[in-house]
DNA sequence: GGTGAAACTTCTAATAA
DNA sequence: TTATTAGAAGTTTCACC
């Protein structure tokens, strides 16, 4: 995959959305010295060559009363049908992610619960899946490093 | 932690913008048929309370040259001392999440990368942390589910 | 590429219901 | 709690560098 060239003035851009999608251009443009119409037609670039996928709100699911976290290794049966299971696995909306691995699982996914029982549901769930042959839990304990901007910098400053 | 009660008018503000959080107020007002001003105060309230924990804007790392994403678990040795290691990993910027975990292993992350060489060079650099006894990696070969939506409608049909 | 200003749209807070 | 309103603020376009 190409990789798009950033400048320094996309690079400020960004840095300062991720904070706060909803950062005024205005706002953006007088910290960068440049105009709004630039921040506006810079920012249209970005989103038409799909660097800036889109946007989204983080809530705090905590505050929502779903403070578990928990990562599945799911390993499939030696007949497995990887596309079935993803499907029903699709169906639990308490798994926020899901990917297809190779390593020690076939499957590995992230699970959000209320609290261990709903985990210990949830895992059942999924054990119960048709194909599934057995499943290993990590609960989270701490989420130590949620950190996407170190990454943005980084990969500005190797361009 | 106390669950907040987000009626079914907040649900589909939050809906709506957790599509795109610029989507203009004017414009779920009109969906709503509510008006401007009371979708700036619901949201202000859902700030105030935390349940808005803030925006990002959603990048294609593809794009951008880094299409590699795997797991890597972390055992620590005997006399492991998880906070120095953890600041280690900080310092390494392709890891963009990190937990501590109960489980098979002590820390658990997810690398981001260029390519296998690039991953295999991050996955030696965490290896090398003192402290920690082995690594475990799952390489990703497809993200086959990736859905905030699913659950936050969920979590609203309970309240 | 960028600017600056005009035209248009949206936000926000005060007031009223 | 919600609606209305109006001035402030932000966005977007465009003629011109």
């Amino acid at each position: 995959m190409a990789k798009f060239k950033l400048d320094e003035v996309d690079h400020q851009i960004l840095d300062m959305l991720i904070d706060n999608t909803r950062t005024p251009f205005t706002d953006i443009a007088k910290r960068l010295l440049i105009s709004a119409g630039t921040v506006h037609v810079r920012v249209k670039k970005m989103e038409d060559a799909g660097i800036i996928k889109g946007s989204s709100l983080t809530l705090d699911y905590e505050k929502l009363g779903y403070s578990f976290i928990a990562y599945v290794g799911v390993f499939l049966e030696k007949t497995h049908q990887t596309k079935f299971v993803l499907e029903r696995l699709n169906q639990i909306p308490y798994i926020t992610v899901a990917h297809i691995t190779t390593g020690k699982f076939n499957i590995f996914c992230k699970v959000r619960a209320r609290d261990t029982n709903h985990a210990k549901e949830i895992i059942f769930k999924i054990d119960d899946i048709e194909g599934v042959y057995r499943t290993e839990t990590m609960i989270s304990l701490e989420e130590s490093i949620n950190d996407k901007k170190r990454l943005m910098h980084t990969i500005f400053n190797e361009i």
